[in-house]
Formats: structure tokens, sequence, C-alpha cells
DNA sequence: ATTTATACTGTATATATATTCAGTAAAATT
DNA sequence: AATTTTACTGAATATATATACAGTATAAAT
């Protein structure tokens, strides 16, 4: 892609500053009042460059006919999901292509509230390690084996759920700890949310 | 936010697509067109109701000058990274939120190529569980110790790389699983990448 | 029972907007 | 040295566009 001088930088800083602002591209006039252009021919010229060096696309005779390209936007990416390929076939064949996650969407299955970095290892076992993110859905409706946030006064631990009757077990996934029971009316107690899905940064 | 109807829902969807296909909004007469009225009015009226309902704002005299709500654009969001917080402090404040996760930008430490949807246990110890997507990021530069994806002929398995003169182990992060040794001139070995994340669905 | 909202057609129009033409001037390329 | 690109001002204009007004008709809310 061919080099923007400095005032074009502008001119589609000023393009994409307008779109985030309002939702919709600026007219000739409004690139002029940004700019402190004086007459619309500047804004139009500046677009005509633009348009020549693929950093837009423009729509004749349209009112706000600018289109950022795709390298100029950041748009919304997918990002392939790929199951086990057999050799020779190539690994990014639309046919291997089992699925595609956007970003824009939720992650995952369910929508959640926040991420928990794990300290520890009482999940080993579940596949959770250390400086792990959990997504946690902030939510007291929990059920058996659910992976489950739970407060214990002023510690707060990921485990297994596991109730029966008026107690509560939290379960961990390492033999190295112990399981912990609680009773229903216990003090401090208290279940803060629930596991919907992990990222590992690496 | 107030329901829409059938056809509120259909004129809202066309300005999403419209938007997304042009990279600005629709005149009434685009409207009118992809949704077959006859007149201006006919769009005008649906998008007053838009408005009022808070689905979108109108820019009045401005041409396409429709901007989708926040809550109706599927707009780039940020996610929370929480530690563990001590008993009494609002899980959701400021101070307790160590970092936020933009959608928009590359998840992980790393860029990647690819999701690999796991199958098998043969790296349950690393906390590589099955279904798990492990984010690969294509090279055949790989260190000791990194988690790679190596093809075997018609067989392509996630393990731990170890390397050692002209010998490579593939070494499972499961006891159950055996370590696999190879030559650096066998054919039909390969390295497609590593991985650089991980993430669980749930 | 009356008002308001939904769901349009059809016509008209002020104005918002793209776009062309005529210049000027400096900088960069060829 | 000649041409092209950059970087504008300034004026003019065809048309793209929002928007108001006049209707018709049915459904929903008060």
């Amino acid at each position: 892609m061919k080099e923007l001088t400095i005032q074009q930088k502008k001119v589609l800083q000023c393009i994409k500053f307008y779109i985030k602002k309002t939702g919709f591209p600026p007219t000739r006039a409004d690139i002029c009042r940004e700019l402190g252009f004086k007459s619309p021919n500047a804004a139009e010229s500046h677009l005509r460059a633009l348009e020549k060096k693929g950093y837009i696309t423009i729509e004749n005779g349209a009112s706000r006919g600018i289109n950022l390209t795709e390298n100029t936007a950041e748009k919304s990416q997918t990002i392939p999901v790929i199951g086990l390929v057999a050799a020779g076939s190539p690994t990014l064949a639309d046919e291997n292509i089992e699925k595609r996650i956007p970003y824009q969407e939720s992650l995952f299955l369910s929508d959640f509230d926040y991420f928990l970095r794990v300290k520890g290892l009482s999940m080993k076992d579940a596949g959770i390690m250390e400086d792990d993110l959990v997504a946690i859905k902030k939510t007291s409706e929990v059920r058996n084996g659910d992976i489950v946030v739970a407060r214990i006064d002023d510690e707060v631990t990921l485990k297994y759920f596991q109730s029966s009757g008026n107690q509560i077990k939290l379960i961990p996934a390492n033999d190295d700890f112990e399981e912990i029971y609680i009773n229903k009316e216990t003090e401090g107690f208290f279940i803060e949310g629930k596991s919907v899905g992990l990222i590992r940064e690496n």
C-alpha cells in the first residue's frame, strides 16, 4: 500500500474519528470544518487521493459514500477453528474449518461478567492451571458439578460444587488438596458465580 | 428496551446489513428499495419509531444520519480481568480490575493462525482437556518445552517438544501415554506450529 | 369509545451534498 | 526542464436526501 502524506493521514484520521463519533462518514463540508479547510474541493481532492492509494472507496453520487478499506478499518475479524486434519490437505482450506469465532460476539456459550485469574493448582485435574483466566458469570444459581467461585469469609476459591440437603461440599480437582464442607447457613459463605469458559494466554 | 414489531425488526436488520455492506447507513430511499416500500415516508416512519424506542439515533438534517445505539450495535467491548479480591470490597470496582481484554485485538500475547480443537487427554497434565481450543501459530521455529502441533505421516498430535542433537522427543503430559522418538530426517515428520493460547468453551 | 401506534402510498420541496470548473502555488518526479 | 502530485481557495450546480403534508386502513392501548 502506497505511503500517505501527512495531510492525507490527517484526513483519514478525521474520517475514522468522525465515524466512531457519529456512526456515519463525514461529508466534504464536515471534513473542511474539522480540519479548517475553506473549500469543499480541498476535502474532495484528498478523498480522491486516498481512494487512488487504496485506503478508502467512494461510492459516486452517494452522500457520505466513504468506505474504509479492509486494511484501513479495524474490522471485526474471525478466526477459524480447525480439527485434526489428515496429511496432504491444506490446513486452512474451507472444508477443514470447523467454524469461525468472531471476536465481537460472546466468546463462550454463555455470557459472562469478568475473568478470574487463577492462583494455585487446586483445580489442576480439571485442566485449570495457574494464571489461567476463568470466565465467570455472576450468579448464585449453580448446579452440582459446576465449577464455582465461592467466598468463605475473606477467602475466594475456585472449586467443584456439590450440594446435598443442607450440606455443601467444595471439591478440588487435585489430590493434594482437601474437600471443604460447609453448612448452607454458615456466615460469610457465598457463591459469587460459576465458570463458563477459560482462556490461557501462555 | 421496548419490544420491536416484526416490521421494525426488518428495518433495523436492513440498516445493519447495509452498513456492513457499504460502510455507511442507508437513505430512506435505500431502505425502501431493500424492503420493497414505495414511499420514502414508510422508511421515515419506521426510523422514527426505532428512534423513539431507543434502537437508533437520528441526526436531523444530515443525510444518512442514522447511528445504531450502543446496545444495538455489536461494538468492540472490553471484559475486565479480576484477581482474587478480599471480602467486602466490590468485585467489579476499578482497583480490582487487573486489566481489560478487548475483543478486537489479539486475544493472546502472540498472534496466531487458527484454533485446534483437542481430541483425547494426552496433554491433560498441562491443563489441556478434550474439546479445548488451542490457539496455534504456524511456525517451525519451536523451542524445547513448547507445546507443538506435530504431524507424523497422517497423524496430527499435540505434545511437548524436546530436541537434543539429531533426536526429537514428543512428550505427552499424561502418564498413560508414551513418549514418541523421532529422527530429524524422518520422512513424513513435520512441525505444524505451536500453542500460544487456549480457550475452553465449557 | 377514543386515542394512539402501526403500516403504509403518493406528492412536494427545501436543503444537504457531491462534484465540476477555474485558479494559485509549492514540492516532488520524471 | 517538463510534468505530475500535493495542497489548497472560491464559485457554481445538478441531484441526492430528509422531511413535511395529505391520505387510507388496521390493530392496540387507554
